[in-house]
DNA sequence: GGAGTAATCGGACTATAGTCCGGCTGTGCA
DNA sequence: TGCACAGCCGGACTATAGTCCGATTACTCC
C-alpha cells in the first residue's frame, strides 16, 4: 500500500506466506533502529522547521545514518512523508472499513459521503505540508500511491448512482488534493471552503 | 500577468505610460536576440526530447547564452515554460472575450460553459507536459500565475446560478489540472474524461 | 562622435535530490 | 560456538536548479 518501503513484509500483496518465511523475513534489527530513528528525527525536524525547509541531508545526519540507508529505505522524499502519514492513514481507514456510521458502513450514501469530506479535510488540514510533500515530490506520485487508491475507491462506491461515478470519484479528490486546498484556504477560509466540498461531493455545485 | 519576464514592458499593469518611457522601456537588442534564441532553443529541445528530460543547462547551451540570462529572464523553468504557451493562451483567451459564441460572449451560460472545457482541453491536451511543467515546477505556481485567475474569473462568472461560484469555479479547475488530467488520461480515456468535466461543469456529478 | 550609465551577460558557485558500490554485520545453520 | 552470506550501511559521487557579481555592451545625452 502506500507506506510501500522495500523490505520484506508488504501488506497485502499475493506472495504466498511460505515465500516470505523462506528468506529472512523479519528486518534485521539494526535496520529497524535506523527506520525508527530516521522516522523519529523527520517528525522532529519537520516539525521543528517545516516540512519544506528540511533537507535529507539533515534528516540522515540527525538520525545518524548515512543518505544510502535513508533513501533505499524510504524511496524519496514524498515516501518518508507518506510513511509518516501512515498511522494516521490507517486510522482513518479503518474507521471507514469497520467503524460506525455515518463514516463507516450503515449510513445513507449522502450522510457518509458528507462524513467523508468532513473526516479527509479534518486529516488534511492537520498534515497539510506533510500529504503535500508526499503528493508533489515526485509527478504523478499522488496517483500511484495506494491511499489515493483507497479513496478513490471509496468513492466511487458511494457515487454509484451517477452517470460515472469513476470519474466523479476522481474529480472529488481533485478538490481534496493538498496543493490545490492550500491554495484555497487563505482566500476561502476553511468553513466556505468545506461547504463547498461538501456539495461538490453531494453533486449540487452549480 | 502569465509570461511575467521582468523586462520593462509589463502588459495590462497599471503604471502609467509615461513612467514606462522614463527609462529605457524598450528591451536592448542583445536582450531580445537572447530572448528569441532560447525560446527557439528551448521549443526544438523540448520537442525533440520531451519536456521533462530537457535541463536548463542544455537549453542555455543550445541557445548559446548563460545561465544567468536564462534564469534572470524567465525565472525558473515553470517561467520558460508559461513564456512558451504564452501565445496560445492569448489565443483562447480572446476567443473567450470576444470570440463568437458559444466560446465567446452571447450564448447561455451553460452554452458557454461546455465550450469553455471542450477549448481548454483541448488546449490542455495538446501541450500536456509544458503546461504540466509550468504548473508544478515550484509549490502553488499554478495558483499564482494570472492564466490561472483568468480562467477562475470566467469560470466564476459563468456559474454565477450557484451557491458559492468562486469555490465551484475553483473545483473545477482543480479537475483541470495537468497533473490530475495526465493521470485521468490513460485510465479513462479522452472521450470519457471529456464527458465527465463536462457534467462537473453543468454540476451534474453524482 | 564620445563619454556616462544602466542593464545585460555568462560562468563560477552553492545547495539539494538521488545513485552507487565496497565493506561490514547481524542472522541462520551446523 | 563458529561460519557463510544476504542484506544492510554510509559516504563519495553525479546531476540539476537556481544565485551572484565582475566584466561587458547597448543606449542616451551632450
Amino acid at each position: 500500500m502506500h507506506g510501500d518501503e522495500d523490505d520484506g513484509r508488504r501488506a497485502g500483496s499475493a506472495v504466498p506466506l511460505e515465500l516470505l518465511r523462506a528468506r529472512p523475513a523479519r528486518e534485521r534489527a539494526d535496520a529497524a533502529r535506523n527506520r525508527a530513528a530516521v522516522l523519529e528525527a523527520a517528525a522532529r525536524l519537520f516539525a521543528e522547521h517545516g516540512v519544506a525547509a528540511v533537507s535529507m541531508d539533515q534528516i540522515a545526519a540527525a538520525a545518524g545514518v548515512g543518505k544510502g540507508t535513508l533513501f533505499r529505505r524510504f524511496g524519496d522524499k514524498s515516501g518518508l512523508a507518506a510513511a509518516l502519514l501512515d498511522a494516521r492513514e490507517r486510522v482513518l481507514q479503518e474507521s471507514i472499513l469497520h467503524g460506525p456510521p455515518p463514516l463507516g458502513p450503515g449510513a445513507p450514501a449522502a450522510e457518509r459521503l458528507a462524513a467523508f469530506m468532513d473526516a479527509y479535510l479534518d486529516y488534511l488540514l492537520e498534515h497539510l505540508d506533510l500529504v503535500r510533500m508526499s503528493e508533489t515530490a515526485t509527478p504523478g506520485a499522488r496517483y500511484r500511491i495506494g491511499a489515493y487508491r483507497f479513496w478513490h475507491r471509496h468513492l466511487a462506491i458511494l457515487l454509484a448512482g451517477g452517470p460515472d461515478p469513476e470519474h466523479a470519484a476522481h474529480a472529488v479528490l481533485a478538490a481534496l488534493a493538498a496543493e490545490h486546498v492550500a491554495a484555497l484556504l487563505p482566500e476561502l477560509g476553511e468553513p466556505r471552503l468545506r461547504a463547498g466540498l461538501h456539495r461538490l461531493a453531494i453533486g449540487r455545485l452549480a
